[in-house]
DNA sequence: GTTTGTGAATAGTTTCACAGCA
DNA sequence: TGCTGTGAAACTATTCACAAAC
């Protein structure tokens, strides 16, 4: 669903309005058939003859994702990947934004990097107070699983993790891992000279 | 099969030998038979009564991947990002190399950063003649589709897209996407509380 | 005429259970 | 005894085809 959703943001963008299963699953080399499936899943989204309008499914998606409402997220290591999504101007499309940054280096904390300032990660638990409830990992892998117990005594129950370690939580909170040299990794696979 | 050489990696540096496929399923939380599945796929890794001896499989794993060689990686984009993944320690381990930087920003050309001197993105063409074979793009989304047909001319087959924009190549070169937004924007669907 | 939504058919994946080997 | 590798069973996902809606 959220591949749909930036498709439907983007063709929006263009001027569209309305769009056909088949429209769609060419711009995002798809079937049409697999989105018809995928969205009759959550409702009738659709017009039979007309197709989709593009605005009434974005906010059904948006719905489905609990996207129709800011989510505030507490960044822990704010090296140079860290100090990359502070920057990164992508969030704000899905309501995202960074609003806490901490950091266990001295020379960085109090800092104020794209406009949020840096904090000692030992007073992470302030933000129990401050109505986050996303976390995002981007320490050594060594500090991974360190930073995964404190987000989830936070309260925290949604965690994207950067790091190269996998991280144990409790059932109820949700990972996303991104290893970006492990992905790099598979793509030699595929390349045929080698 | 990238997932079980990082475990295998990590479980080898840990001092471990032989892993059952009851122990390296705990490891990486998944179920046994996944694992024995698997890697029969690819042929007999095991022995019967012992389990799997980790250097032997890390390097099967390697062999399958083509991870058996270095790998020299060109980066279109010097942004936060950009400079992120020349700074990246990570990528080594599987032999992967950022070895050439292109920025069209004038200020960014010939800057050296992490060791990698920054080239204006017009000279990419040079590429061809020093045994690159993946590419890295980190620019921003109206630039995307641009940098990977220059990339594809190239003679890259295998692309890395942190672009918000899905791009379209030959169907001969593989592409993995990473949009860091849209996958952080999955993470409020599972939150309970909203 | 066009396009959706969906039940049926097909393909693929996961799980199981056990024969065979150390 | 302990563990792998694998065929069979159960399950899930994809693809198709068409009736109903615009």
């Amino acid at each position: 669903m959220p591949h749909y959703l930036r498709g439907a943001m983007s063709l929006s963008k263009k001027g569209v309005v309305n769009i056909s299963s088949h429209g769609l699953a060419e711009y995002l080399g798809m079937v049409p058939w697999q989105i018809r499936k995928d969205f009759s899943y959550f409702g009738d989204f659709g017009k039979p003859g007309v197709g989709y309008c593009l605005s009434t499914l974005e906010g059904h998606i948006r719905r489905i994702l609990k996207l129709n409402r800011d989510h505030q997220v507490a960044l822990v290591g704010v090296g140079n990947l860290g100090c990359a999504l502070l920057a990164y101007p992508g969030f704000s499309k899905y309501g995202l934004k960074i609003t806490a940054a901490f950091d266990i280096d001295q020379e960085k904390v109090d800092q104020t990097i794209s406009g949020v300032k840096v904090r000692r990660f030992e007073t992470i638990k302030q933000i129990e107070q401050e109505g986050l409830n996303l976390g995002i990992i981007a320490v050594p892998e060594g500090a991974a699983q360190e930073v995964a117990d404190a987000l989830v005594q936070c309260g925290i129950r949604g965690i994207m993790n950067f790091s190269s370690r996998q991280i144990s939580v409790p059932r109820n909170v949700k990972v996303i891992a991104i290893d970006i040299a492990m992905d790099l990794a598979r793509l030699p696979y595929y390349v045929p000279a080698g």
